[in-house]
DNA sequence: TCAAATCTTTACTTTTCAGTCAAGATTACA
DNA sequence: TGTAATCTTGACTGAAAAGTAAAGATTTGA
């Protein structure tokens, strides 16, 4: 279970939208530097958000990348479905050994646990915007743990 | 934020032992027959849990897999870090994009989100054992929402 | 109109993950 | 003791993810 490069550099490149301000554009070649990845990378990346609407991209001098929608409206779920291909739907098809569909077939006490561990992490990311990832660590972490203290009491309860 | 081949595979061979009962073992053959996958995959898998002490394994004929401490007394948790190599203490220098290390040094809000997440996650997890996974999917699936219901009720506002 | 800056798209290379194979080691039992 | 059944281990192969490169398209402004 874990978070995928993709994921990662797609978020970050979207709070360096959000931190530069409403309505400020970036360049590729500022997004590539502030994130410390190659601007081929980067490329993609805004390639990809700017399909799935969350970025407007304008080509030209003068041209970059900007928020297609204010940072408060942006979920963490929303992103993290588009840069990670949605794979839950097809869980049964994907996962299935040498066979050609999954032994578990009608019955599987697994496919319980993984589309609910599925949920668990889509609603926990339904929770915090786009906006409240911008900011010093201490802010963010605080307004994390928060958020998910409110909704749940999930992620403060252990260690 | 997907789960790995491993980490299902994995539980899914634990979880065929659970079901073959206390102290009863099974042997590669037969893991590999019920999960539909290769037996050498099997042997992988197996080895995997063995080293982690979750499985013991004896040679020989009348030899087999079984598990080395009660399921009720399995955390997911625990299963899930020994399979997916417990990646989140080296994070920061995990994705580093072309640079030695993140650019991000000493101040960084995506670092809360992703190791807050993880915790959710591993939280959610501590609250199944291997021997709530036994059973019909029906009988499963209602287990798992109780007990995420209970513990914060985050697996079941949405949808 | 032209050149420079910028995003877009596809193809390619590299790296990591999954899965397989084969030889080896151990045990039970006749 | 010997054979069959079983787990163990490391090397190998194939597939998927990550990252790079290069040529193309669009816009601005002189």
């Amino acid at each position: 279970m874990k978070i995928s490069a993709q994921e990662e550099y797609g978020l970050r490149c979207l709070v360096q939208l959000a931190s530069a301000g409403e309505g400020e554009s970036l360049t590729l070649p500022q997004i590539a530097e502030r994130e410390g990845i190659s601007q081929s990378n980067a490329g993609k990346l805004m390639w990809l958000l700017s399909k799935a609407g969350f970025v407007n991209a304008t080509r030209g001098t003068k041209g970059g990348y900007s928020l297609a929608r204010p940072a408060e409206e942006i979920l963490l779920s929303e992103v993290v479905k588009v840069l990670d291909d949605d794979e839950i739907e097809g869980h049964c098809n994907s996962y299935t050994g040498v066979m050609d569909s999954c032994v578990h077939t009608g019955d599987c006490g697994i496919r319980s646990v993984i589309v609910g561990l599925h949920e668990i992490v889509q609603n926990a990311l339904s929770n915090v915007t786009l906006s409240q990832l911008v900011g010093t660590e201490k802010k963010v972490d605080e307004r994390f743990h928060r958020i998910q203290g409110l909704s749940g009491g999930v992620a403060s309860t252990e260690r």
